[in-house]
DNA sequence: ATAATTGAGTACTATTCTAGTCCTATTTAA
DNA sequence: TTAAATAGGACTAGAATAGTACTCAATTAT
């Protein structure tokens, strides 16, 4: 269903807080309770998100969370491969190890370019566009989707 | 990491063998020996498409599997939605039970667009285009994307 | 200095999902 | 009627995910 995972959905849930109210640093328990997530699983999601340069933390009394730069610059695509590692649809686009499939892997090089279209549309949505109430069905936006994978060969 | 299962990613390369040669109807015995992958998952597979109405089959004697109708017309969202169930990154997509979190709920209407964003672009690549040889590193694509997503807003 | 607060790191467990296999019924061509 | 082939469902083993717990390290307030 090419879903993303909780925990990846959790710290969108999470991010989109710490947006809303950046002024302070939040100590996971703030967030564990305002959020309604357990707080091991903040715990885990924060120290993900440190490690991929997306918060900062300060330990110690008064320490906590908080974003590491503004919300404009951190895009979707650094959310979901801090949770989930490198964005790849298939395996191969990670490991090079190639596919034994003799006879297909005559799709590899596509399944790449399609692995690179979402993952630049992933980049370009930043955490301040989700925090912004969505637009109600404005069909508009669907006239501006761009097919670049199926234009390439014409 | 975004990842779609590995019956998807067999189901892409047996539609791309049969795409390929679709003058007579295959058995999934010659799928099977064809592709390397084992007979019972590749059973697995054809009835799926088949279900999905991506794939016609004959039954008994000289039967096989076919394509349902031009490569050009198969999509693969299609396909992808065959194997896995509906496209949908975030739970919440699919089942409108809604979440339970309470602050987070604000953000789903924007998962929904990103969604959406990511399955028409899925929808416009056909089985055509996967099994033409990819261009090699041609950086013309990349300008060719669009980000609906974020213009959104502006 | 010392105690309290808070994050860092690691290990572990249970549950869910996925992949893959097997068996039996049904259909059709020869 | 027989052989070839798909249809459908049930089942198992393994892997991945989600969530928890515990101990160490750092900082600040008193």
């Amino acid at each position: 269903m090419l879903r993303l995972s909780k925990l990846t959905d959790y710290a969108t849930v999470i991010l989109s807080f710490m947006a809303r109210d950046n002024s302070h640093v939040h100590a996971a328990m703030e967030i564990a309770s305002i959020t309604g997530i357990a707080l091991p699983t903040v715990s885990k999601i924060l120290k993900l998100l440190v490690n991929a340069k997306i918060l900062i933390s300060t330990r110690g009394a008064k320490g906590g969370y908080e974003l590491a730069r503004a919300a404009e610059k951190i895009s979707i695509a650094s959310v979901i491969s801090a949770l989930e590692g490198p964005i790849a649809l298939t395996e191969c686009s990670i490991s090079q190890q190639g596919c034994e499939q003799a006879s297909g892997c005559e799709i590899r090089g596509n399944w790449n370019l399609i692995n690179q279209t979402i993952h630049n549309a992933l980049e370009s949505v930043t955490l301040a566009d989700m925090v912004r109430p969505a637009r109600s069905q404005d069909l508009a936006w669907k006239q501006e989707i761009l097919i670049p994978v199926a234009s390439l060969y014409r």
